[in-house]
DNA sequence: TCTGGGGTCCTAGGACCC
DNA sequence: TCTGGGGTCCTAGGACCC
């Protein structure tokens, strides 16, 4: 049923500005040119949010995504504060995705406000394979694009998503996803180097290939490779590695005895500019659900735990109802003040839906704890059978 | 200013079975 | 009865991303 993925010469990551910021502005155009920061309830001195999306202004003095709402309200006192619109980011995003599917190639949704477009198919074509065929010959993708031409392409891809729904983006280009990703960074933030290797100069686009990527990325840390977080580099670091030139020069057999086969090869591909160029066009069928919680005064009690978990089970089961999807395994998370975060999960005997098998479990679970401090969040996931299981 | 919420994928170890 | 090895299921935890 589920199509196989297909490859791509060109892979083009498309990258909204400012996204929640921009969706506010549009219903709100006296918000244009003045900082805006977005995220909690918009109240700036409450304990225990932070900013989800910050304005450009807001950028230029510091104030981050995931930064806590009041140390951003410490910075900037007289910005505007937004409340979160789930729903109204959620129909802007759709509005962006439609438009990016009306140029007929396949598009990958990365979130709210990234995707993948992935342009002239290449390989695994079979003439056998009927459906196979068919599908690339109904497919624009079919066309043959070059550097320039694709350039051309990524700047209509900008025109058209302002137009059709007044939303700026950023685009970057590449033959795999991560380094399109990357390649991004570089369309938002153009200094007097990226620029002098592109290969085009179009406003907010950007391509990184095989000529620039060394010059470019080579003297940059391992972390501003994409999945290299925190931790991996600060394990390379340990062993020597700080930059992406020292990366490829650590033998692979190196990293796979340090990061295990998988993340070991994974690296060693990364550094080099290699990535996966696959997209996937079908709506992504959720592995798990989940609902967590800060709560704004800790917990000690364990009755008032239990009926905060099972409020949001209620809800969680509510959207999987919706969804019409089924739950196999349930999990139970709990943070203390300490912040100390363990997750207790259990198969279910069958796959259920019904609020009333799921919550005897959830119950079970958090009495499972030994708590022996307060309690600042609970967190409740449901993990989803999906077609693949049966 | 103490550190949100919603996800995915991988690995490791124990239990159990053949 | 003892021993070894392989496969699979289950849970815990780590790491990363937006």
């Amino acid at each position: 049923m589920a199509e196989t993925p297909r490859r791509y010469r060109w892979l083009i990551h498309v990258d909204l500005d400012q996204f929640q910021v921009s969706v506010e502005r549009l219903r709100s155009p006296e918000l244009v040119g003045v900082p805006v920061i977005v995220g909690g309830n918009g109240d700036p001195t409450e304990a225990r949010k932070v900013v989800t999306c910050a304005s450009y202004e807001a950028r230029d003095v510091g104030v981050r995504a995931g930064m806590p709402l009041r140390a951003a309200y410490r910075k900037m006192p007289d910005a505007v504060y937004l409340p979160l619109d789930v729903p109204a980011y959620d129909v802007a995003s759709a509005d962006v995705m439609n438009a990016l599917r009306q140029f007929g190639h396949p598009v990958e949704v990365w979130g709210w406000d990234e995707a993948y477009m992935g342009v002239q198919a290449v390989g695994g074509m079979r003439s056998h394979d009927n459906a196979d065929a068919q599908a690339v010959a109904s497919d624009a993708s079919a066309d043959s694009y070059d550097r320039v031409t694709i350039g051309t392409l990524a700047e209509r891809i900008r025109a058209v998503v302002f137009e059709s729904t007044g939303l700026r983006c950023s685009i970057g280009v590449s033959d795999n996803k991560q380094r399109a990703k990357m390649a991004t960074g570089f369309a938002k933030k153009p200094d007097p180097e990226s620029a002098a290797l592109a290969p085009f100069r179009i406003e907010r686009v950007f391509e990184l290939d095989e000529q620039n990527w060394l010059p470019l990325m080579g003297d940059r840390p391992c972390r501003d490779l994409w999945s290299v977080g925190p931790k991996t580099a600060a394990k390379l670091t340990a062993r020597g590695v700080d930059t992406v030139h020292q990366l490829i020069a650590t033998p692979r057999e190196d990293l796979i005895e340090t990061f295990g086969p998988h993340q070991g090869n994974w690296l060693y591909v990364l550094c080099r500019g290699g990535g996966d160029s696959t997209i996937t066009p079908e709506p992504w069928l959720a592995r798990s659900h989940s609902k967590s919680r800060t709560y704004p005064v800790d917990m000690t009690d364990l009755d008032e735990m239990l009926s905060a978990a099972r409020e949001l089970t209620a809800e969680l089961v509510d959207q999987v109802l919706a969804e019409r999807r089924e739950v196999f395994r349930v999990a139970v998370t709990v943070r203390t003040t300490t912040f100390c975060t363990r997750t207790k999960s259990r198969k279910l005997p069958a796959p259920t839906i019904r609020y009333d098998d799921i919550v005897p479990v959830i119950d079970g679970l958090l009495g499972d704890f030994e708590i022996d401090r307060p309690v600042r969040l609970l967190g409740v996931r449901c993990d989803l059978v999906t077609p693949e299981d049966e």
